[in-house]
DNA sequence: CTGGGGACGGGGCCC
DNA sequence: GGGGCCCCGTCCCCA
């Protein structure tokens, strides 16, 4: 089946000189009929025209459209304003993409930084702007977007016998070898194409006319030539100017083509089928070696210490209980000369020379060495599980003014010198 | 009763 | 996939 050639829209990126010479007459003329076109499509009447008619505020894409027609050159104008602010955006935007995208930066940035470029990024719609800066050639009912495109989606120019690659300008005989260069080519590539120049912008399509001897149009940038004027422009939209429009609804990451985007998803598609392998149907955690950690679950304990009978889920567990038996303590401190079998052992003995106590509790601030400590104090001190609940067993703190209960001494100190300064003495702990 | 320390297995992660 | 590293939690004992 042949490819639909046929380009959908185009783009004025800037405003087309050539409008300028057209006689006030052929503006009233042409904006009549869209009018009576468009005003035909919503009432399905045949409407009349009302010269003296004023466009309400907000104007419709339509709106807009006809009265930069009937207004000549000072719709010109703010159009061309328009259309300076667009692109500033659309490179703002860019770079913010770019800059999301690469790691080394995103490293450097704070996270408050890198919230408010999301969020600006989000905030920064461009569409409606850039739907109203749109080209008069061709039909007010199209729905217009700013960058070229094929109908299917593709980046193939078909012209008759051969199709042609607009980002590379390759000529394939066939679809299917046209759309294998388009995969092989640049299905993988998120950056421009060597071998050109950037360009500031894009000439408009009117503007477009130099020939080369071959009767192709030539890309100013780099050499490529293409058949079409719109086929070049959307050549150097995407390469030279790396517009890239479509975007990864799972990361956000943006690419100039639908093929760019679609290879990108399969890097996705494979990896959330990587992630499933690795997830642990039983508890859903992730883990490299699946097979062992399901062991976890199923209580097999393939490994026995031939010593005492001992069995472990995992060979290093019972490689380590071997060392114990054979009374292998390679670890000394260096202060006191005490071995230890684990590393992680003289780790931990080494915060009793130190004396550090990094670990506290949350509720009296009393320092620990580990972990298990300060889960041990807040049980026992604070009656305190685990899981933050008080026991009932926990006598509690009360408050002899208000009989208000507190955790902590410190609580209740704190409470009395706040609420009841008169009565600042200390309390004793309820029975 | 409480804090502190050694011993040791469990399990995630990385090479 | 195997093995080591690291961290954690628990048990036991002592002061």
């Amino acid at each position: 089946m042949r490819r639909s050639g046929r380009l959908r829209k185009s783009v004025v990126v800037a405003p087309e000189p050539s409008r300028e010479a057209d006689v006030p007459l052929r503006r009233t003329s042409a904006a009549q009929e869209a009018e009576v076109r468009l005003r035909k499509r919503s009432s399905g009447a045949d409407v009349r025209l009302k010269t003296d008619a004023v466009a309400p505020e907000p104007l419709s894409k339509a709106e807009v459209h006809l009265r930069r027609i009937e207004c000549g050159p000072e719709v010109e104008r703010w159009v061309e304003e328009l259309s300076e602010r667009v692109r500033c955006l659309l490179s703002i935007r860019e770079d913010i993409s770019r800059l999301l995208s690469d790691e080394s930066m995103r490293c450097r940035l704070q996270d408050e930084l890198l919230r408010h470029l999301k969020d600006l990024l989000q905030e920064v719609d461009l569409k409606p702007a850039l739907e109203v800066c749109v080209s008069v050639e061709g039909s007010v009912d199209e729905v217009v977007e700013p960058i070229v495109e094929f109908d299917d989606g593709s980046f193939l120019e078909d012209s008759g016998d051969v199709r042609t690659c607009f980002v590379c300008g390759h000529n394939s005989p066939t679809e299917e070898e046209a759309n294998e260069h388009l995969v092989l080519k640049h299905a993988s590539v998120d950056e421009p194409l060597a071998g050109g120049e950037p360009l500031s912008e894009v000439k408009p399509l009117s503007e477009v006319t130099k020939r080369s001897s071959r009767g192709k149009y030539p890309c100013e940038a780099c050499s490529r030539e293409f058949a079409t004027r719109k086929c070049l422009k959307a050549h150097q939209n995407v390469v030279h100017l790396q517009i890239r429009r479509h975007p990864c609804t799972v990361c956000g990451k943006r690419f100039a083509k639908p093929a760019h985007l679609k290879a990108h998803l399969q890097t996705h598609a494979a990896g959330d089928a990587a992630d499933a392998r690795q997830r642990c149907e039983e508890c859903g955690k992730q883990n490299n070696a699946l097979q062992v950690h399901r062991r976890v679950h199923t209580g097999e304990r393939p490994y026995c210490c031939t010593v005492c009978g001992m069995t472990f889920n995992r060979k290093p567990s019972l490689n380590r209980h071997m060392a114990r038996h054979e009374g292998r303590k390679t670890h000394a401190c260096g202060s006191c000369g005490h071995a230890f079998a684990q590393k992680w052992d003289l780790k931990q003995h080494l915060l009793v020379h130190t004396g550090e106590k990094r670990l506290r509790c949350p509720i009296c601030d009393e320092g620990f060495s580990r972990r298990s400590y300060v889960d041990d104090h807040m049980r026992r001190v604070h009656g305190v599980t685990q899981n933050g609940t008080q026991q009932d067993k926990h006598p509690g703190f009360r408050c002899d003014v208000c009989r208000q209960e507190f955790l902590t001494e410190q609580d209740t100190q704190q409470h009395l010198a706040e609420a009841h300064p008169e009565a600042n003495r200390r309390q004793a702990p309820h029975n």
